[in-house]
RNA sequence: GGCUGGGUAGCUCAGUGGUAGAGCAAGCGGCUCAUAAUCGCUAGGUCACAGGUUCGAAUCCUGUCCCAGCUACCA
């Protein structure tokens, strides 16, 4: 379907050292929520997650554990693939830095680096921890017996040299900044551009690009003497090393696309929409990663959107080693795949950070999605279902609708936010609604309505009119709601519609289906719309005893 | 240390010169279709602190205190 919009978007593939944990997963999430937005519209949408699976690390992991590496990344990675089905995350591709297809696309995009000269022989230098390699300077104390690394504090460090390929960031300065001048909007939100306009009008260093000290790792594709590092027999001389890092690691967003091997689909889904990543890396994707593009000749992402981090109380960093994260299966075990979805992405602004604890998602999800909408659900289709003996009721022209207007803002607000990725903003909008809904059930009180409708006096022919008007409307303003909000709660939705009597008309992942914005004019449910019966009511989102707690 | 952003109701935050706002949590009342739900009302703030400009400052200026981010090779 060549006519169709398409959209390609990313998220930073995940480092498989632990189990993730909820501040990881937000990400993908929100990303996921992105998606699944753009597959429902309509678009042609290729949604990429993975992991990132070579590193030093990692392979001192394995063999800390006496396991092959291969094996052992197998289980981590097993650990993030299922988190990501808890989850009901949908990628199109998982993309795994171990994959062949990135390892070709990666080797491809150092030999265009050195083709347009960008990459030479130097040396790298730096504190070596015997039990770790090379340290970053950062991670480092300066002790009166000199440096020391946090992890092995009784070991001295050396200073060692290392014969390394470096790559020529340092040319790239007044080319980014030019690209920044020409895009003002491609990194996201502003402050987080700024920081790193500042750091490139700082100077740029060159970064080395490859390790010879350890070989778990892309081979490096070129030879000391400028030849292929490629043997006869198709292996790699390990004499060339590997590549090291940012080579690897952000090559995935092409790998995913189809670099190199599928031209045509690397044209259609390349140059990216969206890269959504964390304000940790940055410096990477919207530094490095850019330069690496203009030296193969490739083009640059439209955006890239950095979003902040849940924090645990007292504003602390979440992390397995404080003890303090959120397990994802615990949550999801508690409130549902959607209501952990919901709750993350509504009590953490998409672009800053904010503070989160069991309670603050116990409370929202209670208020929010028990009370405000689980209950509207439930309270609607109740009484449609008693006074109307089961048939669904149209609703009123968009004139004659209340709530017709206040959806259309509710829409509009929705929409606009989603699209400029406040996501909490996008819920909150929709949720201005479904307040209004409530607030339209006690003002027209259809119970009284359903009283005087068979009260057989001169005024209940009119009463039954403004009954099943009303209801209609409430019937409508469910099926909106609930629709909209399924890119956030992917299983609700059809469950909704459903009790609605209602067809669910998109894949599991949001393929096929009208375009959205079709199902979401007031009136807008097609033939589907014309007549039915409604379903069973029964509550989508039960309320939850808020002693409830993980451990 | 330098640069940037921020400190407003119990909690999360909106509010950039003109009588302090929202949501949640709390209290009271109404209603009964509903998941002890929902609707309405109430309470609660010397807007970090100290000066200054102005008829008037949460909002502008100066200083102080506190917090966060950035300040290059970790995945």
């Amino acid at each position: 379907m060549p006519d169709r919009p398409r959209f390609y978007l990313t998220t930073a593939i995940a480092y498989p050292n632990n189990k993730p944990g909820l501040h990881t997963l937000y990400e993908v999430i929100g990303a996921d929520v992105v998606a699944r937005w753009h597959r429902m519209k309509g678009d042609d949408t290729r949604f990429l997650t993975g992991t990132d699976e070579h590193s030093v690390n990692i392979a001192e992991s394995a063999a800390a554990q006496g396991r092959d590496i291969r094996e052992y990344v197998e289980s981590m990675v097993e650990l993030f693939t299922s988190a990501e089905d808890e989850l009901l995350i949908a990628p199109d591709r998982f993309i795994r830095t171990t994959d062949p297809d990135h390892r070709r696309a990666s080797q491809e995009m150092v030999r265009r680096a050195y083709a347009s000269g960008d990459v030479y022989l130097g040396k790298y230098e730096g504190w070596y921890c015997p039990n770790e390699g090379f340290k970053a300077l950062s991670d480092l104390h300066e002790t009166p017996d000199g440096m020391r690394c946090p992890n092995h504090p009784n070991v001295t460090l050396q200073w060692l040299t290392e014969r390394n390929w470096f790559f020529r960031l340092s040319a790239y300065a007044d080319r980014l900044l030019a690209h920044y001048a020409a895009h003002p909007h491609w990194v996201q939100p502003e402050y987080r551009k700024n920081e790193m306009l500042a750091f490139i009008r700082a100077g740029l260093e060159d970064i080395s690009i490859s390790r010879e000290t350890f070989h778990w790792g892309i081979p490096f594709p070129i030879a000391e003497n400028g030849e292929t590092s490629e043997r006869e027999d198709g292996s790699w001389d390990p004499e060339a090393g590997v590549i090291y890092v940012w080579f690897d690691a952000l090559i995935n967003y092409i790998t995913g696309a189809g670099f190199p091997d599928d031209p045509t689909s690397f044209a259609r889904y390349w140059p990216a929409d969206l890269h959504v990543i964390g304000k940790d890396i940055n410096r990477f994707h919207t530094i490095i990663w850019p330069a690496m593009l203009m030296s193969a000749g490739i083009d640059l992402p439209h955006k890239v959107w950095v979003h902040g981090w849940l924090l645990a109380a007292g504003g602390d960093r979440m992390s397995k080693s404080r003890g303090n994260m959120l397990d994802p299966s615990d949550v999801v075990k508690a409130l549902g795949a959607d209501g952990a979805r919901y709750v993350t992405l509504r009590e953490v602004p998409f672009d800053k950070d904010a503070e989160v604890s069991w309670d603050s998602f116990v409370r929202r999800y209670n208020a929010d999605l028990a009370n405000d909408y689980g209950n509207l659900v439930n309270r609607s289709i109740t009484m449609a279902g008693r006074y109307l003996d089961g048939a669904r009721p149209a609703p009123r022209a968009p004139a004659e609708a209340p709530l017709a207007a206040a959806w259309a803002t509710a829409l509009e607000g929705y929409q606009r936010n989603l699209e400029s990725l406040l996501l909490h903003e996008a819920l909150a909008s929709l949720w201005d609604f479904v307040g209004a809904a409530n607030r339209f059930v006690e003002t027209e009180a259809p119970w009284a309505l359903a009283k005087a409708a068979k009260a057989g006096d001169a005024g209940a022919a009119a009463a039954e009119v403004r009954l099943t008007g009303v209801l209609g409307d409430l019937v409508e303003a469910v099926r909106l709601v609930s629709l909209a909000v399924a890119p956030f709660m992917p299983s609700i939705a059809p469950r909704a519609l459903d009790q609605l009597g209602y067809p669910y008309p998109y894949a599991a992942d949001g393929n096929g289906g009208p375009p959205i914005l079709d199902l979401l004019a007031w009136g807008g449910a097609g033939g589907a719309a014309e007549s039915g019966r409604l379903g069973t009511p029964s509550p989508l989102l039960p309320r939850l005893d808020v002693e409830t707690a993980p451990d």
